[in-house]
DNA sequence: GGCAGATTAAATGTCAGACATTAAAATGTA
DNA sequence: TACATTTTAATGTCTGACATTTAATCTGCC
């Protein structure tokens, strides 16, 4: 392992960055345990708090595990698609918030992402998806749903679409967009018309789907992209208008 | 501020939870500065180290950045797409050393979001772009170059034509999936006729993209794919072959 | 001999207090 | 006013200790 000079980064900061480094270059591979904190901090001649420090920054990751006991200790952990995927969709939707994102730009990428999903889960989906995403159509047209529940099974939707396309590398990548989106779909309150218009695109994408047709999928992806972001903009110009009435006023 | 019981996760791990609920729940903004050590010590009634462990968590994740001397402190950090880009790279390459992912199964998802990225690439890159690709193609080409030079100009290739969308939540995107993949990209070994052919292609992408043709576009990069499977598949067989070789030997 | 319970040991989790270091603000002086 | 000095408030680090958890070991009884 490498060593740390007195340089202008914290310890606990040099000491992760060289722990990290050796997962990522293979050499602490998955289960494996590390020394413990004593050893650690005993190798590279600092304390045992700045050592735990260090570790701290590594668990945050999902990098390592601990475990207290006897035969405790931090072990490589082997990072799942799950772990992953919660941290995406976190640092998503922060950036997305703490970025000044616009609804258009976020949603141009939603949507291409999921047309480039789209052909492969025409080929591929199984009945198991094409269930969730009748399901979820059905539970949309529902009366008294919530806007937050209409955007969350809106989601489940989609994440059914890119599921089925059966890579596991594509949903992972899809779910922080479509997930970071839903604060910014929040926004927008739903009237029944515009529901209605939504559910019968997304009973489109169903059939065309089961049926296989890549390029239909990809036209009324194309449709409901242009509809989301008509919506949005109907929500924005409203909003602007009352907000003139109140300065008026 | 939420409290914490005795329950079985760290008391570190939770506060960490429940400062980053405050971030994300927007109750501390960007730029803000958290309450001293001290004083969350004495909030959350924990010690000073455990508040430490719970700050670096999240120092981790680049939620806070921390400054020393008189007015320093905690401060919400303004997540920028760099530094999540970074962690994203990290994250994704791990995902796929850590999990068997195949190379057929990230190399379809790698250019399934590349093909996601194109059209609008096409219709929108900048001189600047063009200019970049222009020149990977130009390094691509000349001789001498190790597999991993040839490797990193292919990425930074991809990554121009990802740019030229214009949408930094696709780039965002893209780069993790693109990136992760280098390290599979590395394990072939690149012939002087295979070198030639995926200059030839680049190439083409470049002429597509600058004339904005969208199609013919989406067509070469459908056509590179299968050239980058088709010779990964090569360097298996040849390895295996070679394997089988031994063994008998 | 074998098994249940008590003991031990090794590790992480937590705490308390101290000192070092940094950087800005307050202060003093020419 | 301008500059040098001191103060101060914060993080960074260390030492040493105790608490807690968990598995392995030991003990005693049947």
């Amino acid at each position: 392992m490498k060593i740390d000079p007195d340089s202008s980064k914290d310890l606990s900061a040099q000491i992760a960055e060289a722990i990290r480094g050796e997962i990522v270059g293979g050499q602490l591979i998955v289960d494996q345990r590390l020394p413990s904190e004593a050893e650690l901090a005993d190798h590279f001649e600092v304390s045992r708090p700045t050592v735990r420090e260090a570790l701290k920054r590594l668990a945050a990751q999902s990098l390592i595990r601990t475990q207290r006991g006897a035969t405790g200790g931090a072990f490589v952990n082997r990072l799942r698609f799950e772990d992953a995927y919660d941290q995406q969709v976190t640092t998503a939707s922060l950036l997305l918030s703490m970025n000044a994102v616009s609804f258009d730009v976020a949603c141009e990428a939603r949507y291409a992402l999921e047309r480039a999903c789209a052909p492969l889960s025409a080929e591929r989906r199984t009945p198991d998806h094409l269930a969730t995403m009748r399901a979820e159509i059905h539970r949309q047209g529902q009366p008294g749903l919530t806007d937050e529940a209409f955007c969350a099974s809106d989601v489940t939707f989609h994440r059914a679409l890119v599921d089925g396309a059966g890579n596991k590398v594509l949903s992972y990548q899809l779910a922080g967009a479509v997930e970071a989106m839903q604060p910014l779909m929040n926004m927008i309150t739903f009237t029944a018309r515009s529901r209605e218009a939504i559910v019968a695109l997304h009973t489109d994408i169903a059939d065309a789907v089961e049926a296989q047709d890549a390029a239909k999928t990809d036209e009324i992806l194309n449709t409901l992209e242009a509809y989301t972001r008509e919506l949005a903009h109907s929500v924005v110009t409203a909003r602007a208008q009352k907000d003139k009435e109140k300065a008026t006023a």
